[in-house]
DNA sequence: GCCCGGTGTCAGAATCTCTTTACACCCCCG
DNA sequence: CGGGGGTGTAAAGAGATTCTGACACCGGGC
């Protein structure tokens, strides 16, 4: 995931996504390394349920990718790692990623 | 407001901001110059009130200012324009701003 | 006086997100 | 067989956002 422009639409799955202290921490957590789940939840003392919504939303914004391994003795495991990204910023771009939103018609450009 | 770094929170709220598509829509028509509310209400075609819920978050996360203009025969009227910003972010800045998070500890370290 | 165009706020409904509790299933070990 | 450690999900509650409608006030022009 580069800075490459995004449509308006994923920029704001994207924001979204980044917008909660506990998915902060979650990437925080991650960037040291892949963990599986179970144990993020023990770090991060929140209940698997939950830490299990961040990660799809997460996930859903690519920002961590989950693989599930299964040992050879049959025992599964998810691994959860993050996603290197950059994300570059500024009023021209937001107003241009604005363009591309679903949704609603364009609102008029000043006519008048 | 440059790409510095900010404080965990900060970034929780400016992400928050951005993260919605009207706010991305007002963002993108005061971009293109200032306007008054009840014109960028038009122009937008919503009802003032969400239009100034949208504006005041906006503001609060420091992406536009307003300017109440009151004219010499009593009349008021307010101005709304984009802050020029440029955010800057990778897995690093994030996982370096979760530690600034309020309101829960940093969660330990991996101490196994 | 009445209508029109402004600003500003409040109460309530509708909606979405977040969070917890509880459950189902799998595997190995004592 | 009864834990203990995994992965998943369903259901329901709590909380926060978003959105709408109605109201109050001000000034100008017909």
């Amino acid at each position: 995931m580069s800075g490459t422009l995004r449509t308006g639409d994923e920029l704001v799955s994207l924001m979204a996504a980044l917008a909660s202290p506990h998915r902060l921490r979650i990437l925080a957590a991650l960037s040291q390394g892949r963990t599986y789940v179970s144990e993020l939840a023990r770090r991060l003392q929140m209940n698997r349920p939950l830490l299990y919504m961040h990660l799809q939303k997460l996930e859903a914004a690519n920002l961590v990718t989950g693989e599930l391994v299964t040992a050879p003795d049959g025992s599964s495991v998810k691994y959860f790692q993050a996603t290197p990204f950059t994300v570059s910023l500024d009023l021209a771009a937001v107003a241009l990623a604005a363009q591309t939103l679903t949704g609603a018609e364009p609102a008029r450009e000043q006519e008048k």
